[in-house]
DNA sequence: GACTTATGACTGACTAGTCAGTCATATTTT
DNA sequence: AAAATATGACTGACTAGTCAGTCATAAGTC
């Protein structure tokens, strides 16, 4: 009846083992699904019978490869972000090469990849996740201020501050208020979630206007 | 027709009820523990039995106010967020005194309003439960959307229109996008449930900095 | 290669617990 | 004493997590 390929889940907090034999393993397919039925109707409302079915993949299947619900929310989470932090960490890297970026254009990069990496695709639903189930987790906050946040406004904050010293800022306000960057993101996500049928929001030109909002004050001297 | 006679339950002395019906000491008391249970817990989480004992209530009681608990949870944002509406629409129709008040001294008053009455009070709960449980609550989004988001925005955008077409704004930005005014609000509300103890974030300071990047860039012609 | 045995990934009926909503009864008010 | 109000034990629906058993495949044997 079902034409698997093998595989071999380790313990429930193994890695996962990258062998696409005849599609997606086990692991992935549950994650996949996951995504769906989480984002969807939420932590508390996500039914592991759903995930499964969605799945294709008895229940008890899910506790091969995960410890419990919390579990494979966090997992889910952490999975979806690691490669979207790569990313901005090199964008912000990029501030290190011989001919250093502005911060203007930094800016911009960074609204860039927010928008095409994660309000337009599924991880936009990620961040929404962590966004509304985050206050009733306050492991996720942490893990999530620990490794993303804490991390990029703080890289943010240090390339703001080498602007300011070296004049391509006037004021130390986005030294004092990375957070003011992403701000709009994160308003955007919100309202797409919500009101875009009412009122559908364009999200890569509110970024743009917003940083040009930032940055167009500091240019004239 | 009893007025404020009660002796069993404990409650708020003195308290007026806005109409002439019985029991609205009690229906009060139940909106303030709905309030504190549904912002520890969140909709699902947040159970009624829980409810009733911050109540010094029975379970029973909650149903002779209210018909479920859906019903009770859309009553609290309701009633907590009309007065600030009230307050947010007389702050907007400074503008049309006979010294109408310039558009960025609005902007401050706006915030300002957001930070005194909703940041630095319960109702920041309020709307971060609107934030986390709106996504979840179509009925919930589109009655926010209708009495709250676009009655708000749609009277800042139009007093934003008027300052471009007198000179006072040199870009449509804040035409377009109304929302960048409130984007930092929202970003502080979330902030502040997940991230305070790590960072602590002074609102007040984060929105005077952002008007004053809105604005500044405007002031030199 | 055919036959036997071993393995462990997978299954899904089941358990144990939770909680929204009800209602027969009790208490208070008029 | 009738009406209004309040109570809380109870019910029924729902679901996270379990585990004894299945079976496809691998490994061992001749």
């Amino acid at each position: 009846m079902r034409t698997q390929a093998k595989n071999k889940p380790k313990a429930a907090a193994g890695k996962p083992a990258r062998r696409p034999e005849q599609g997606m393993d086990k692991r992935e397919l549950i994650l996949a699904a996951a995504l769906d039925e989480f984002s969807q109707n939420g932590f508390a409302l996500a039914r592991l019978d759903d995930v499964a079915k969605r799945a294709n993949v008895a229940k008890g299947t899910i506790y091969l490869y995960f410890k419990d619900k919390e579990s494979l929310f966090q997992e889910l989470l952490r999975t979806q972000i690691s490669p979207v932090m790569g990313m901005l960490e090199a964008v912000l890297a990029g501030g290190k090469e011989a001919k250093p970026v502005p911060l203007r254009e930094l800016a911009h990069r960074v609204a860039d990849l927010f928008v095409e990496q994660v309000i337009g695709t599924r991880r936009k639903d990620i961040v929404r996740l962590i966004l509304t189930e985050g206050p009733r987790f306050p492991k996720l906050a942490e893990f999530y201020y620990r490794e993303v946040i804490s991390r990029g406004l703080g890289a943010f904050r240090a390339r703001a501050q080498r602007a300011v010293k070296e004049g391509e800022l006037k004021s130390d306000t986005l030294v004092r208020f990375p957070q003011l960057i992403v701000a709009p993101a994160l308003t955007a996500i919100m309202w797409k979630s919500m009101f875009d049928k009412f009122e559908p929001l364009d999200a890569k030109a509110l970024m743009k206007a917003h940083i040009e909002n930032l940055f167009d004050k500091e240019e004239r001297s």
